[in-house]
DNA sequence: GATCTATCAGGCGT
DNA sequence: CACGCCTGATAGAT
């Protein structure tokens, strides 16, 4: 169960330095303070010689520190339902006397949030199971969006705009998830990054259509998808700051917008480097940081992991070169107070990242403890803030640390791991990269007996039946309105990087009878694999699979291979005690993959191109692929699509797995592999 | 080609 | 309301 823990913040300090008597020389205070407290607003600019200065610090007595820290770590008032009237311990260590009012005044945390909840639970109770259809808990309100939009294809044009609160002035803390909340808020997390992959490609592809292709600036699909979602109010955690974690983002999680991040709230400005609560709006007029970015945008930073030493910003020209001294305000202030109260950071790192040009990818890499702040000469020689920050001990190991290690596994896998490596190339060059079987727990070595399968083995007939497939004939290439696309409902599967636009129950790739090249962006699984993939053993799931690579959500990952069984052989077979893959008992997860009925209200599921339901069985007892030993999740993160390309019989569909979310190398790979006793709760079927 | 630089269109938060 | 900001795509240079 988890708990939402107010942050009392600045206001537990009654007995700061007052304006009476003589002031403190590095403190001013502001005129008016609306409320009891003195608003204490250190305004210390670095003059010429900023060196001269000493950093500002509130004075506050250690036993004042100890007196905030313990009333953080002792109350945790819970705001869930059926903990709603427990009353609230307020006789803490600390002799403030007005907790007991802000307490209270915390206590009215947002309705939104508690009746989401409590309808949540409601529905739900203790199940252990998610329905993909509950409502998001956190951004969705009340009142659901309704309004009919005519066309579901040109929509995202005349969007209607809906109530667009700013960002709340709430600052909480997270803590305590259960299990169940935990699935729940990742469940959200997954279907809102879905939603905004989505909305990010039929944005790009919407303008394209409208312009024609090759025609000036390609749309930006990352700040369209944003503004879609947040004109319906789908940004998460916007009705309150959130310090520390954000329920359902996991470190090593990857995004590849700024704007990304500011949906999911992991950090709210869409350039900025620092987020911060301001001090207008903070309870005592102190302004807090939340989360930074490390993107390498500073040339003071120094980052070595665990440790950072972050420049603050300002002072640079249009060009980012440093040109005059930095200044102790916004999010420079903010990390300095941060630091003073002990409140953490959520670090995300931006990394160059070779597939992309000249883009980044940003890593959430957990959470960081300022321990330093002190003036200083750049580089430049101008004067600029640093910070000192410490990773928190304790944490999953950070992402991008693992995005290096991948990195190099790529390069020089038996430098980095003498040991464990069964093999180099699984597929024997039959795939276009090598795939990796790696062990290093135990003795087992059985991937190794199985011959290697590029791709299904369909029987004769198969072909035989539909031989007079009709091609294309875009020499050049196939575009909008060709006959291919025409096969596809009108519009391509694939956007122009290879990534699925949209799941359908089937998808017609441009095949031999094409005059267009193998670059055609209507051929993207038949290409085979792009990334490195690796078969490991853990001692959770048995074999499982990984990639070296980035993966990016929609992207192509490879076939689930095996041989097609007629019905016959499929009877001898299971007699046999072989095990049988079934394709139609795959869940229909390709669905959920550019789902946009949050967003268009008569948004259905595509059922066109159709396809009848799937009898046959394959065979995966003696050839498989790498795609064989994927895990079984009720929330992967690849799907299973289905793929014609080289016949046109469609009870013969190829199983093509694609990524349902961006995955972070050396994250397993899972599919939902459907009715669970069909497995006989094994975790992968070639275990 | 692959990498860098300049430029441009942008949106959000303060 | 203007402006700053550790964007992101693209054209052109090297």
């Amino acid at each position: 169960m988890g708990s939402i823990v107010p942050f009392q913040d600045l206001n537990l300090f009654p007995e700061l330095p007052q304006t009476t008597g003589a002031p403190n020389p590095s403190v001013v205070t502001t005129t008016a303070p609306p409320t009891p407290f003195t608003f204490l607003t250190p305004k210390i600019e670095p003059k010429q010689e900023p060196l001269d200065e000493p950093i500002p610090t509130l004075t506050q007595t250690p036993q004042q520190r100890e007196n905030f820290l313990s009333s953080l770590s002792n109350s945790t008032p819970n705001f869930l339902p059926n903990s709603e009237t427990t009353p609230l311990s307020t006789n803490t260590s600390s002799s403030n006397n007005d907790q007991t009012a802000l307490y209270s005044e915390y206590f009215r945390i947002s309705e939104l949030f508690r009746t989401a909840f409590a309808k949540r639970l409601q529905k739900y109770g203790d199940v252990d199971v998610l329905d993909p259809d509950s409502q998001a808990i956190v951004p969705v309100p009340e009142e659901q969006p309704p309004e009919p939009e005519p066309n579901p294809e040109r929509a995202l044009s005349v969007v209607v705009s809906r109530q667009n609160r700013g960002r709340s002035n709430e600052l909480v803390r997270v803590t305590n998830l259960g299990i169940e909340d935990q699935r729940h808020f990742r469940d959200v997390v997954r279907r809102t990054r879905m939603m905004y992959d989505a909305l990010r490609i039929l944005a790009i592809s919407e303008e394209e259509k409208r312009k024609g292709p090759g025609h000036g600036r390609r749309a930006r699909g990352d700040l369209r998808a944003a503004q879609v979602m947040r004109e319906r109010g789908l940004w998460l955690n916007r009705d309150k700051r959130i310090v520390g974690s954000i329920p359902g983002i996991e470190i090593g999680d990857i995004f590849f917008f700024r704007m990304e991040l500011c949906v999911m709230g992991l950090h709210g400005q869409a350039q900025a480097g620092i987020d911060y609560l301001p001090g207008s709006q903070s309870s005592n007029g102190e302004p807090i940081a939340t989360s930074i970015i490390v993107s390498g945008g500073y040339e003071d930073d120094e980052d070595s992991g665990d440790s950072i030493t972050y420049t603050g910003h300002g002072g640079q020209d249009k060009f980012s070169r440093q040109c005059m001294h930095q200044k102790l305000e916004g999010g420079n202030l903010a990390l300095e107070r941060s630091m003073h109260y002990g409140i953490e950071v959520r670090v995300i790192r931006g990394i160059k990242y070779e597939n992309r040009v000249s883009s980044k990818v940003y890593v959430y890499d957990g959470l960081y403890n300022i321990h330093d702040c002190y003036f200083d000469v750049g580089k430049s020689g101008f004067g600029v803030y640093k910070y000192k920050l410490l990773r928190i001990a304790g944490q999953p190991q950070m992402g991008s640390a693992i995005m290096r290690f991948a990195e190099s596994l790529r390069t020089r896998p038996l430098s980095c791991r003498p040991t464990g490596y069964l093999s180099l190339d699984m597929s024997q060059t039959r795939e276009n990269l090598p795939v990796f079987l790696f062990n290093d727990i135990d003795s087992d070595h059985d991937p190794v007996y199985y011959d290697y399968l590029r791709n299904t083995v369909f029987p004769p007939y198969a072909f035989a039946q539909g031989t007079n497939i009709t091609g294309c004939e875009c020499v050049s290439g196939c575009t909008e309105g060709c006959i291919c696309a025409m096969k596809n409902g009108g519009e391509f599967a694939y956007d122009h990087n290879g990534l699925l636009l949209r799941g359908k129950p089937v998808i017609f790739e441009c095949g031999i009878n094409c005059k267009c090249p193998p670059t055609c962006r209507n051929r993207v699984s038949q290409h085979g694999l792009r990334h490195r993939l690796e078969i490991f053993r853990s001692k959770e799931t048995g074999w499982g699979v990984r990639s070296l690579d980035i993966i990016q959500a929609g992207a192509f990952i490879c076939e689930y291979a095996g041989v097609v069984l007629t019905k016959e052989q499929a009877q001898v077979f299971t007699m046999n005690g072989d095990t049988l893959i079934y394709p139609g008992r795959f869940s229909e997860r390709w669905a959920e993959w550019g789902d946009l009925s949050q967003i268009f209200t008569e948004y259905v599921r595509p059922t066109y191109p159709s396809i009848p339901p799937l009898d046959f069985a394959m065979d995966v007892s003696r050839m498989r692929n790498v795609a064989c030993y994927m895990s079984h999740s009720i929330s992967p993160n690849v799907l299973v699509q289905y793929v014609l390309y080289d016949h046109n019989n469609f009870m013969f569909p190829h199983l093509m797995l694609f990524a349902m979310e961006n995955i972070p190398p050396l994250r397993e790979l899972s599919i939902d592999y459907g009715v669970a006793d069909e497995w006989n709760g094994k975790l992968s079927i070639c275990n």
